[in-house]
DNA sequence: TCTGGGGTCCTAGGACCC
DNA sequence: TCTGGGGTCCTAGGACCC
């Protein structure tokens, strides 16, 4: 049997542990530079408040219901996170890290399912403040599935389990098509147009016909809604095919110099996640876009793939290849909302090159130092052509502090 | 005025090879 | 009018996830 344990409204969650006058409050959290919903308080998704909505959309709402509105403050919700997910390791055999706020639990072998499940939600609860729901089923998506109920019913008290032919019927003919994990915006209202409103509907479907219209990958999921388990547990995760560092500015940026300063830092990023993962980059890409949204404004955007002559991880020659990119595909004259930095290729081990000018033992000291330095002191250190970051900075104007991670920002109580 | 960021997987079609 | 066949590799685009 699987588990699916997943954090009720994250980041939202995370802003009230640290404020709990929000509790029974509506609560939202923004995405970066403050700009959509991404995350909502049980009382926001009451007042209708969308996910994904854009900020300046809600602003009325916002006022008139008295939301409490936060800048996402990722420092703090990866903190909560692992305090969340050691929790969790702690209780159980086996455990697979899905996404900051939700993992996959491997039950084989336990005698008490259901209450290990209710021990592990209370340790959570109680550890860190941070409210779960457990989904518990022979497959991975049946434990999707159980979770949404184990969240949507009180009488499940947080841990719902489907463990017989009958409760998977009945789950499965209570769920929406659309609310399948792994079933998106498109496949949905393609079903939906055939009378396929369920994912009971849709495991009626033939095989044949989904593996037809929607790939090997449609096909895994009916077999994992009919309860033959398809996908496994993984416990480390996989090394990185790609990474990637990309941010729209606070405001439009004009000018090459500043471009360049958060091109560098993008590219200053990747270098280290690279050098986490212990992997080199062979090749990288580099974009920069202008608003889309601004239709009245010219529109350009353009990336380019750069070949790294020996593959590497060390943040000079990386933000070296990026800015010779940037440099070509620059154009003057627009006004330019984003950039990004992508590891396109990635690889295990440095290849030598005959003719190499780079003193790698050197350089590799002067990273790990620079590592170790900026893993204390967040930023410490930086490359001169990342700039200050002034004028292309994120905007984030209703941040909390990082309560958890920085001896400044913590919390202090005073008794009366 | 204001619309996120970082990933994965699959497929079709083109380029190229023998 | 007639224009091979089979394989591999790469890329762009689509779909999905949180």
């Amino acid at each position: 049997m699987f588990g699916l344990i997943d954090c009720n409204n994250f980041y939202a969650s995370c802003e009230r542990v640290f404020n709990p006058a929000l509790n029974g409050k509506p609560v939202v959290v923004l995405s970066n530079n403050d700009g959509c919903v991404i995350a909502r308080s049980n009382e926001s998704k009451a007042l209708g408040i969308k996910m994904g909505t854009p900020y300046y959309q809600i602003k009325q709402e916002v006022e008139r219901h008295g939301i409490a509105v936060f800048s996402s403050n990722y420092v703090l919700y990866g903190d909560m996170s692992s305090r969340v997910m050691s929790i969790v390791a702690e209780c159980v055999p086996e455990i697979e890290v899905y996404s900051i706020d939700e993992s996959f639990i491997n039950f084989e072998g336990i005698e008490d399912i259901a209450g290990l499940g209710q021990m592990v939600v209370k340790r959570v609860c109680k550890g860190t403040g941070i409210p779960v729901s457990l989904g518990i089923a022979p497959t991975k998506t049946l434990a999707k599935v159980a979770n949404k109920f184990a969240k949507k019913y009180e009488a499940y008290q947080r841990v719902c389990i489907i463990d017989s032919e009958e409760k998977r019927i009945k789950a499965l003919q209570l769920t929406e098509i659309g609310d399948v994990w792994g079933i998106g915006r498109r496949h949905a209202k393609r079903l939906m147009s055939q009378g396929v409103t369920t994912a009971y509907d849709f495991t009626q479907l033939s095989q044949a016909w989904v593996r037809k219209n929607m790939t090997v990958v449609g096909e895994r999921i009916w077999k994992e809604l009919r309860g033959i388990s398809c996908i496994d547990m993984e416990s480390a995760p996989p090394p990185r095919k790609q990474i990637c560092t990309s941010r729209s500015f606070g405001k439009m940026i004009v000018d090459y110099d500043n471009l360049s300063e958060a091109v560098a830092t993008h590219a200053a990023t990747c270098a280290s996640k690279l050098r986490q993962q212990g992997a080199y980059a062979a090749s990288l890409m580099v974009f920069i876009l202008t608003n889309r949204f601004r239709e009245d404004l010219p529109q350009y955007h353009k990336s380019i793939i750069v070949k790294c002559p020996t593959a590497t991880c060390d943040s000079l020659e990386i933000v070296k290849h990026a800015l010779m990119g940037l440099k070509q595909i620059y154009m003057d004259g627009y006004s330019y909302k984003k950039a990004g930095v992508v590891i396109t290729e990635i690889t295990s081990c440095a290849q030598m090159q005959l003719f190499d000018d780079v003193d790698r033992d050197k350089r590799e000291r002067l990273m790990t130092a620079m590592d170790r330095i900026n893993g204390k002191y967040t930023g410490a250190l930086k490359l001169a052509a990342q700039g200050s970051g002034k004028e292309w900075q994120l905007k984030r104007d209703m941040l909390s502090q990082r309560f958890s991670t920085n001896l400044n920002e913590i919390m202090i109580v005073r008794c009366k």
